[in-house]
RNA sequence: GGCCCCAUCGUCUAGUGGUCUAGGACACCAGCCUCUCACGUUGGAGACACGGGUUCGACUCCCGUUGGGGCUACCA
């Protein structure tokens, strides 16, 4: 093959851009990618009423951030109107195309009576054969569809897919409004644009075989076609709002990586042996057709937390942090204005105390908070528990140490806490619980030598001794009260 | 309803007629590790939808049934 492969992805803008359509889109660039080839990106909004810029909108930002990148585009079909009138006027003149003047509440009746009847409701030709044309009356414009024989679609995943030609009807190509419809454009878009192959949701396999016959009745070779089965929600039935997210956009708001949805995305219908871990360029090199599965796949969101949680704890603290900002001041953690000396060096190096527990980067933004907040708050019922008056001499005594001790790093302060477990003859935990509590306002932090060393020497210290102030003002409350 | 597609653990999947007492991953359960939470680690439970063929032999091929999905618009 030295042809240059050139798919394309053509979401509509009517809604979301969701994990189905990514999962198209991804399979489409994996395979330009793969083979060298173009990746084309257009804008389907030829439903002019429900399509928004908003959409298009999301559908860029979406793509930029999955890092899912174009060669061509973005196009869009409101802008080719005269591309598809021109082909439309030449299957009028040739006689492939004719005009209709039913409208659409009559053909919504013919349809009802069609149904009432256990009928298939196809449309009846009534004005494919007019003698004279109604004048003054508005018009679509059909195509005439050959129905007999069969239409043989060549699928590259299911193999020759074989369709009675009776099942088909004389489809509007253009609506009296004078806007193409989707079957056509879809043809004349594909055809023009040069595309080699048309990876696509398995809905439209059922258009194909219309699309098929306007390819032939343009004069067009038919591109390759694959038809990838959907996406299904947890209920096996489409995926859809009911189930949770879908828009791509509040994946990453959720605090996931984008590099975890590629790798959730790809995976659900390709594979490749046994693996489950793929960067980017590993599945450039290996992604490809023969391992596209057919069966359809339930979104399973345990797992894309899983493989979050994967590359959260793998990746560079740089570039965690810098997905991390955006979580910090929407948590309220960082703030714009107040903490903008706060360079990303910093952020990063409490990064890697949180790199393990934490699956999303909302759970790291949240468990980052004592490092960035001036002011602690305390866990109510964990204080109850351990910020307790025995505990204030062995804070006394770490003070102590800490303001004599020259190292601040987590060998020398485990030093500090062997020596006070021998002498006191008690369990880490037991002192460990209640420094964590008196640092972190928390009773779950990351370890305790790492939360020391990473708040330093004075914070350490400052919140020790706010600790013993607590216990004392809460010890003569409790005695006031008696 | 008609037409089309699909069918291996709960989920994603490996498997292309014998190597399958069916492999991996997520989730789940138990043990170990442990300063909390996690990570990690060890082990466990868990599937070829059903019925007919074809074949010396079917998870693998064919047919049917069942189940799921899609299409059936002047939506895409």
């Amino acid at each position: 093959m030295n042809e240059i492969i050139r798919v394309r992805f053509a979401p509509s803008p009517t809604g979301y851009l969701h994990i189905g359509g990514v999962r198209t889109a991804l399979f489409n660039w994996l395979f330009a990618r793969h083979h060298k080839g173009r990746f084309i990106l257009r804008i389907e909004d030829t439903d002019i009423s429900r399509s928004t810029d908003e959409s298009i909108k999301q559908i860029i930002e979406g793509l930029t951030w999955l890092s899912i990148d174009w060669d061509e585009g973005p196009f869009r079909q409101t802008e080719r109107r005269d591309i598809y009138i021109q082909h439309i006027e030449r299957l009028l003149k040739e006689g492939k195309a004719y005009r209709c003047y039913c409208t659409p509440d009559e053909l919504e009746q013919k349809r009802k009576e069609a149904l009432a009847k256990g009928e298939k409701p196809k449309y009846d030709g009534h004005c494919r054969n007019l003698d004279t044309l109604p004048a003054g009356r508005p018009w679509a414009v059909r195509f005439k569809t050959s129905m007999e024989g069969n239409t043989i679609v060549e699928d590259l995943l299911r193999g020759k897919v074989v369709f009675d030609n009776k099942e088909l009807d004389d489809l509007i190509i253009l609506r009296s409004d004078g806007i193409p419809t989707y079957n056509f454009v879809v043809v004349v878009d594909d055809a023009t644009m040069k595309i080699t192959h048309v990876i696509r949701g398995d809905d439209h396999l059922s258009n194909t075989p219309r699309q098929v016959q306007l390819y032939h009745g343009l004069g067009y070779q038919p591109p390759r076609f694959l038809h990838l089965s959907m996406i299904l929600g947890s209920d096996k039935t489409r995926l859809s709002k009911r189930h949770g997210a879908t828009s791509i956009l509040s994946y990453r708001d959720m605090g996931y990586l984008p590099e975890a949805m590629v790798n959730y995305l790809v995976r659900l219908g390709w594979s490749y042996g046994d693996q489950e871990i793929f960067s980017k360029e590993e599945l450039i090199e290996k992604f490809s057709i023969e391992n596209i599965g057919k069966s359809s796949a339930v979104f399973n969101p345990e797992k894309l937390l899983w493989l979050n949680s994967h590359y959260i704890k793998n990746g560079d603290s740089l570039y965690l942090a810098s997905h991390l900002i955006p979580h910090l001041l929407k948590e309220g953690i960082l703030s714009e204005n107040k903490d903008s000396g706060i360079s990303i060096k910093e952020i990063a190096k409490v990064i890697p105390s949180l790199q393990e527990r934490s699956k999303t980067l909302i759970e790291m933004a949240k468990g980052a908070d004592f490092f960035f907040d001036k002011e602690i708050q305390y866990d109510e019922n964990g204080a109850k528990r351990f910020l307790t008056p025995s505990i204030i001499p062995i804070f006394e005594k770490l003070i102590d140490m800490f303001e004599r001790s020259e190292s601040f790093d987590t060998d020398s302060l485990k030093r500090i806490f062997t020596d006070i477990t021998e002498k006191e003859g008690v369990e880490l935990g037991k002192i460990a619980q209640p420094v964590r509590l008196a640092l972190t306002g928390k009773t779950v932090s990351p370890g305790i030598f790492d939360v020391i060393s990473l708040l330093g020497q004075d914070r350490v210290i400052e919140r020790l001794k706010k600790g013993i102030r607590y216990i004392q003002i809460s010890l003569k409350r409790d005695l006031g009260s008696i």
